[in-house]
DNA sequence: AATTTGCTGTGACTTTTATCACGAACCGAT
DNA sequence: ATCGGTTCGTGATAAAAGTCACAGCAAATT
């Protein structure tokens, strides 16, 4: 169960876990089980875990005034989960999380992630995560400023193939900002 | 000169920073002066430092296959301006970034950084900056995949009034990912 | 003072994208 | 096997935004 975490960690930071940082990683951290649908954080509540979906896949989305919603993020397997401002500060969150596949995570409680900054190779890999973070956002704004629905859409299936057979084009759609009906045109064989 | 870094430093680690400490920052950062319209950074090069930015006013930009450019970052005093990618990893890099007006900088060279981390208030700094712009990089998506032009540039000005008023139009366009044009008909008395 | 350059606005028109409405295929649960 | 929900496609139409062309003005440069 823990070891797609490890082998995470380790691949990030560089580095090796002592026996007795695994243990730790152990105690601080709970396996976690949520059916298809089962919300991880929802809207107005305050954001208590940062998960690590070992098997899985889900999403981030918000919720406008006319009930639309517009996802942030679509992640899988080796991927964390959380609303950073809400699990930082512990403050009511913006964001619905939800399973989106028959999910297994492992949970980090808020009280918890001292204990395991103290390790080096933790705290190395959250240095580098925050940063491929940032580089992403950054790559995927640029793209979102700069090109129409085509190339957005074309970037987004060299980049995560993966993600594209997992979850349904609509929801791919409503990730690239677009309209579920001009993905769905974009698509046609044969088109531009 | 370095007096509005160490201030940065201490409102955003919520620490105070030792006579020590004040020491260990002069002698890592150099200042430097760069007149309007002169690089910091240009595409295809290596980002050497990252600049605190202590009087002035810089963007960042990348530049598509027709020339056009896209703006993905104004900054004015008290920000901080680095490619982080291309910094982090002494990569070339896919942007440029340059004074928009006479502008004093303290410049951290790539080598001097974990000199800088060793300090504590430093690197609790770094954590919060992190957590910040994480945060307003999430915002600002969420806005550009949410909302339409005219929203964006009202919550922009809502945001950011002093960036406003130190950068003309066609910029402001450019960041949020519109024309020009378009901003200046949204502009218009009685639109909407 | 004259000239150039950069910034902003606007009209006419085109392109892109959104919205609405409908139907077909598929899937899971009873 | 059927029913309800979800997904996906598509046509017709509307709205949003982009593009091109031109002009006025202000600031900077010579």
């Amino acid at each position: 169960m823990y070891e797609p975490l490890f082998d995470y960690i380790s691949r990030y930071s560089g580095q090796t876990l002592t026996e007795k940082d695994q243990e730790i990683i152990r105690g601080a951290m709970e396996p976690k089980k949520l059916r298809k649908k089962q919300y991880f954080l929802e809207e107005g509540k305050v954001c208590k875990y940062t998960g690590f979906i070992v098997k899985g896949a889900m999403r981030q989305f918000s919720v406008d005034d006319n009930g639309t919603e517009h996802i942030l993020q679509l992640t899988i397997e080796n991927w964390w989960v959380v609303d950073r401002q809400s699990f930082m500060n512990q403050t009511p969150s913006r964001y619905f999380i939800e399973a989106w596949e028959d999910t297994e995570l492992l949970l980090l409680p808020r009280p918890q992630l001292d204990t395991i900054l103290a390790i080096p190779a933790i705290n190395a890999m959250f240095w580098q995560m925050s940063e491929n973070n940032h580089i992403a956002s950054q790559k995927r704004l640029d793209d979102t400023i700069s090109l129409n629905a085509v190339s957005r859409f074309e970037n987004f299936q060299k980049q995560y193939p993966e993600i594209m057979q997992r979850f349904p084009l609509h929801q791919i759609a409503s990730y690239l900002g677009i309209a579920r009906e001009t993905l769905s045109r974009i698509r046609r064989p044969g088109a531009h």
